[in-house]
DNA sequence: TTTTTTAACGCAAACGTTTGCGGTGGCGTT
DNA sequence: AACGCCACCGCAAACGTTTGCGTTAAAAAA
């Protein structure tokens, strides 16, 4: 309602073209002192503000970078989220945010959407459901910069910043072996999915580098809380011969913790728990939850980084680059049990 | 890099005149079927799409909503915006998000930066250091619609979305009392804040409601898990005495069970323990939390419902409402002790 | 005094759309 | 033959900026 005033108004009231205005407001060198010190004082003074649209159609920029990820309200996302808007916020960047809710569709019409609004750059990070990547390759057809992180396809070229399943299930299955583990039972996701294959793949290799037998019995498919309550008939049966559980993640770790301690089974004095990912969950969990920690902020961070980069260097010849992040073990009392 | 074709390169090519496509494209009537017919296969084969910055300066509205909140990454703001999110996204809107961190500073620039991009409207929440209230005045001022959840300045005149602060802090310290509680610790926010303030008088009315007797020190400002810390001593000093726990939060409430019962004091046999939020904290903490739920979505859907209405019907007088969501309880193990 | 330089400013186009209005040609009506 | 009507299309302005270039007048050089 309340109409902006613009350059052309102070133009108007000041009796000088909008040249000028524009030129005195950045201090250009062809405009008198005395006409820059009317302007800025008279802009000053009716609050005058630049019409970010009118910028943004000019110099076809936006200074906004277009965020797409598959939920907010999961933690993990929504930490990497802290991470990208710190530094986009200091570079002076704006972000738009769509959540595709792990919907393949939802997926592609943000991404048009992102295009529509010109954004400088996107983040992005795949849904569940996405297995067509037609809508990608539009995005970078298109030319715009476009950084991974998490969820990246393997076959697409670009940016991406991940972090090493493979390691952080060696580290929590070695962690569970140093504090005297001799059988371990692993909670795993389903094996179609990446993060379940190479996290099922680090706990073989640390059952390896050490010499201790694979024993597929102690593979369980049962990455929710529900699929706990669903197996806690297997996990109780084991629990006597079992002394460790490596979860593919903290929801799960603690289900089974909730399950064990139900059924008058000590954690960790029986068995002890470690999961993977470190949400706030964790310290809450009883025990406290021993976990790899994936650095969502710092994830954030790399991948905007990234993207910056991408974009102030555009023409630049780009090499591609993916970024690991290494996950760091957090113990904590679920797998506190002294050596005996 | 890619130039986005245009409508006037279709004119170009086709040899006619921009005004022509523009019109063809939207099926004006004064465009012969023939010429329809040949723009529209033509648009559709190269693929054109409407640069949404040239739209959004020439009708001076951009078809995103602005969306200020304190912190993401805590769980109650982002199923707010979940709920936000998903009838936005059906209305046609795009969202801009930005977090305040809880900083003063950044919030006002935030708003300036919704301003500049030309927003059509703004959801709002204060960050806790807000104390000034320029920016918002600033905002209505432009004439551009702002409707505020969950923190809301009591001193403007706007549309907003609150939780029943009162009632669910009433009916949570009942719950206490009616499970047996004589002596009721408050572990309350700063009073300088709203939601600090409506809770502790919800917790003062409820013992009022029963003739229980109100005891100052009673009410320890303590509202963060470090607080807890901090305060342990003289939560520990006041445990034999107590026998029930509201805090102002669900995070403090576990928190302070973990306090408890590292010393050995029981919940709920000893001391029963409430909180306040319900986030998915509350049934991961050991024991289970009972807590008073704030529905998150709910509060985004009404608050972007609210504003949509507004932009919508700009020009029609408008009254300000102030929808007010009365939580409910949950109830769980840290409060399900037997009466005695 | 005349010419050249330079300081200071305005014109107009451009970014990609939309839209009021005016124009052209064809056809039917008297 | 003259007129009006209608279908169809283009011109140009506008949204708010920026910027290359041209213009003017005054100051410096000749």
């Amino acid at each position: 309602m309340a109409h902006q005033v613009t350059i052309k108004d102070i133009a108007k009231i000041l009796g000088i073209s909008p040249s000028t205005v524009s030129r005195a407001l950045k201090d250009h060198p062809d405009i008198s002192p005395k006409t820059k010190k009317m302007v800025q004082a008279f802009a000053e003074k009716v609050q005058y503000r630049p019409n970010a649209l009118a910028l943004n159609l000019r110099r076809s920029k936006t200074n906004t970078i277009g965020i797409i990820l598959p939920e907010i309200v999961h933690h993990f996302f929504s930490s990497v989220l802290a991470g990208i808007d710190k530094v986009a916020y200091a570079a002076g960047y704006n972000v738009m945010i769509c959540q595709s809710n792990e919907d393949f569709n939802r997926e592609v019409s943000d991404a048009q959407a992102l295009l529509d609004n010109r954004v400088d750059g996107i983040l992005m990070s795949l849904s569940k459901t996405t297995l067509d990547l037609d809508h990608i390759h539009n995005l970078i057809d298109h030319g715009i910069p476009v950084v991974f992180f998490d969820r990246a396809p393997a076959s697409i070229e670009a940016d991406k910043v991940i972090i090493d399943d493979f390691k952080g299930a060696k580290i929590a299955t070695h962690h569970l072996i140093s504090i005297g583990c001799k059988n371990i039972l692993h909670l795993a996701a389903p094996q179609h999915l990446t993060i379940g294959q190479r996290r099922k793949e680090g706990y073989q290799q640390a059952l390896n580098e050490v010499g201790m037998p694979f024993n597929p019995e102690y593979v369980i498919k049962c990455d929710t809380r529900d699929d706990v309550y669903a197996n806690a008939g297997k996990i109780l049966q084991l629990a006597n011969e079992i002394d460790g559980i490596f979860a593919v993640n903290d929801s799960t770790a603690i289900a089974a913790m909730q399950v064990l301690m139900k059924n008058g089974i000590k954690v960790p004095d029986h068995i002890s728990v470690i999961g993977f990912g470190d949400g706030p969950n964790a310290t809450i969990a009883y025990p406290p939850l021993s976990t790899v920690e994936q650095k969502g902020i710092e994830m954030g961070k790399e991948a905007i980084q990234l993207l910056i980069n991408q974009i102030e260097n555009e023409g630049e010849l780009h090499t591609f680059q993916t970024k690991t992040l290494t996950p760091v073990l957090r113990i904590r009392e679920s797998t506190s049990k002294t050596i005996d």
